[in-house]
DNA sequence: CACGCATATGCCTCTACATGTATATTAATC
DNA sequence: GATTAATATACATGTAGAGGCATATGCGTG
């Protein structure tokens, strides 16, 4: 789960994931939508992939990363034991907090 | 959402967000469930509300700490981007991956 | 108003990580 | 088999962040 979020939290891996969404990509293209240098999304990758968040498969020289569901299925499962809780407080629109807010 | 996520990757924020889900607390409270110096907790407290995931309310010469269930809502809001994604692969079962997975 | 309790902040150190540059690896092609 | 394309890795550097320690701040109580 750590990883997950860890991986997450960059931005540019952050893009890398989104983009990924949109359907498997060779390290080039990524390279090249995303205007990022080569070692750099090698490395983002690398993170990723170690993080379960991506795999590689290998497709003549290059290699075809692809999103694997399983890690999104966990954050959903996390946050699955927030819903009550944040579903609870949806009509109060947090005004309560409002007054005393200390930031 | 960089911050959300960022906040929740440290796993003592993350245990503190753990801890605030079953309610509010207070620092000295934390400290002690969690086995934290004060300091840590201080400074975590304080990650976790600028990014928005606490609020602080004055209670005496103590502070009571509280989820926001906003980035909580935000981050499921990301995560239904994905859902259709991997509900559409959940009966693969990712076998068809493991064939020529690289790591 | 002096003291104590609860919490926050400043400073220091150490480690982790993101990037850049150079180079290694692997596979396709001639 | 030498060359080129695609990707990965090694090394160096800068920077952010986590923890520890000391101290400041704020509030209540005597």
């Amino acid at each position: 789960m750590f990883s997950t979020l860890a991986a997450l939290a960059e931005p540019n891996r952050f893009r890398i994931v989104e983009l990924l969404r949109s359907g498997p990509r060779h390290v080039g293209e990524i390279e090249k939508r995303l205007k990022l240098r080569q070692t750099q999304v090698s490395k983002h990758l690398r993170v990723l992939r170690e993080a379960g968040i991506v795999v590689s498969t290998v497709d003549a020289q290059r290699r075809l990363y692809e999103l694997r569901p399983q890690p999104f299925r966990e954050l959903d499962d996390w946050l699955e034991g927030y819903r009550s809780y944040w579903e609870a407080r949806l009509d109060e629109l947090e005004t309560h907090l409002d007054n005393s807010r200390t930031e």
